[in-house]
DNA sequence: CTGAAAGCGCTTACAG
DNA sequence: CTGAAAGCGCTTACAG
């Protein structure tokens, strides 16, 4: 391997001055610079990273903290995560993928000083992953936003994701809209905030609607969703749109309503917020979709954290970018009423 | 930050001992242990990684090194990467995930001594960043690979998985089945080994049948799909049954398949192989897949390497493991000769 | 504009 | 069983 310290003889200059081209930290001669470079170039010189971040107490490499993704990976984490490590990449920080689920761990993890700061995914309402970064001293920021939104953060807007939802919808007629979210084991001051701030969203544009809200919370699966299927269809029959805050149970609603005997949209408007569209185009018929902004919020959620760690800051960033509604052909007019009983008719009849 | 100078004063040792202490490396007397034990925990130290990367040229990063997927990540290589970042943790090591798409930037990355290991995925069976790994002596193995068998390697059983396929294929009768693989953008020698792999075995499959073998090569993609069910009806008419080796055109090409007015498995049968269970579950009719061991392989593959590291092996490590079949509802007879002209007939009938 | 030297916080022969 | 000391390959005040 070659050291600093033979560019430096082969130049003719001390270790301090190759030092200061390399990093172009001081002014030095051009016929002197010419020479080190030479040098540099002649020996394919590459400066030790683990050297350079014990002696000035920065690793350039953050990591990036989440939950067990082994199990069900989704697609708008992955999204996220592969974006986010490239805005590092171009900022020359490194991105380390680790995978902690309890915060003792996680404190181990940070005090060892091999990174810069953090990013913290999944983010709860009450998060005690929060308090142990806190507490850390690693400058940080999340993906997402725990009851204090003092923190630095970047997020999904799911209100205005929301509201553009119901208006997609009501501009077609419905007026009995469900939602239907995603069940986790964590205890109800655990839940990822975005479940929270949805419903809320949700609950709200209800009661400018005057009418009922109807939340059905299933797993992230496609057991969940058949299960969503029925619950809406035996329990809130008038339902004639859903709106879906459950990535993973999507493609199930969709085959569960149809298993009933029901058609989307005929039926049954289905739109999936906060997802991919690939997921749209893959199931029959395409989903009409809310995507998620997980590109451009990895890059943010990177830029941010690092902005933090250079002082290039003035305020904590609070960054919020609402999902992007993609057309697809699960959205439709709600039957008329007479319509319905017409067909309910028919389906009486034996046919 | 607590250094270990401060426990050695507390402990009044030298840090030599502390040292010893803390990785095991020398007997120290259970009096001197144990004070100093007591001094690490009321002082609540953590060694510097950083520091002892350093010391001891040994960082415990590896890297894990792979295409940009940015823009079509598959569920399939999530799964990878999280399994490979866990089973390095449980051993000690930290994953960075490195997004590199050039051989210059690779080669960069590994001189900087930052990592003692890397794992490259998307192996091309001629991979000029396997001879950049080479050459820069960092030890590494691949997930799949390239001509060269003598590397170290993890990597699916494609042969297997293809043979298992065709067979749970003619258990139903079919005779006349096609394969469906994803175009990539690169020349055809720079192709990823799966394609050829799983293409070579097809043919031989297809050769031992006596049937000829019909390959479909499409985007992997909703419309690659699609795009494959219009070929094989328009230009491979007796097809029965196909093999996906296309995790993301497997929905397109049974909605396509549903489009041109014909049913799945009733006049097509599919098998996505190489892909996940979910991925099965979320389309109508379920279908069948083959289900990557992507989860194991991640491990093994972290693994493999680590024990490489640690001279804990002798002969690089050659592992295959086959997709493991997952019956779904893409699957059925084919029609009988005579039943599929009644059918004809009856659409001709305008029926 | 350039250099000598201290220091980052550890590990690891070497001595005793 | 324990310690003094060199060394890992850089960065960074401090002098000149």
């Amino acid at each position: 391997m070659v050291t600093m310290r033979e560019v430096a003889e082969r130049a003719n200059v001390s270790i301090a001055t190759v030092s200061f081209v390399i990093n172009g930290t001081k002014r030095v001669a051009p016929q002197t610079r010419a020479r080190i470079e030479a040098a540099i170039e002649e020996l394919d010189y590459r400066r030790n990273v683990v050297a350079r971040a014990l002696a000035s107490s920065r690793t350039r490499i953050l990591a990036l903290l989440h939950p067990d993704l082994e199990i069900r990976p989704n697609a708008t984490v992955i999204q996220f995560v592969m974006s986010a490590a490239h805005g590092a990449r171009e900022r020359g920080y490194d991105l380390v993928l680790w995978p902690v689920n309890d915060d003792e761990q996680m404190s181990h993890l940070l005090a060892g000083g091999l990174v810069d700061g953090a990013l913290l995914m999944e983010v709860q309402i009450r998060d005690s992953r929060v308090d142990r970064l806190i507490a850390s001293r690693v400058p940080f920021a999340l993906i997402g936003r725990t009851e204090d939104d003092d923190l630095p953060f970047v997020d999904i807007d799911f209100t205005a994701t929301i509201d553009e939802a119901v208006g997609h919808l009501r501009s077609y007629g419905h007026q009995h809209i469900a939602l239907v979210t995603q069940r986790t084991k964590a205890a109800p001051e655990n839940e990822p905030g975005r479940i929270m701030r949805a419903e809320s969203a949700y609950l709200h544009a209800m009661a400018a609607l005057g009418r009922p809200p109807v939340v059905v919370t299933v797993e992230g699966t496609s057991a969940g969703g058949r299960e969503a299927a029925r619950t809406l269809h035996e329990r809130f029959p008038g339902t004639t749109a859903v709106i879906l805050l459950n990535e993973g149970a999507s493609a199930g609603l969709v085959k569960g309503t149809r298993e009933l005997g029901l058609t989307v949209p005929g039926d049954l408007s289905v739109i999936s917020a906060s997802t991919t569209r690939e997921l749209g185009e893959m199931i029959e018929p395409s989903l009409t979709v809310m995507a998620a902004p997980a590109p451009e919020l990895g890059r943010l959620a990177a830029d941010a954290l690092i902005d933090q760690l250079e002082g290039v800051q003035d305020a904590p960033p609070h960054i919020l970018i609402p999902c992007t509604l993609v057309p697809g052909e699960s959205v439709g007019s709600p039957r008329l009423p007479d319509e319905t009983a017409k067909r309910a008719t028919r389906n009486a009849d034996g046919r």
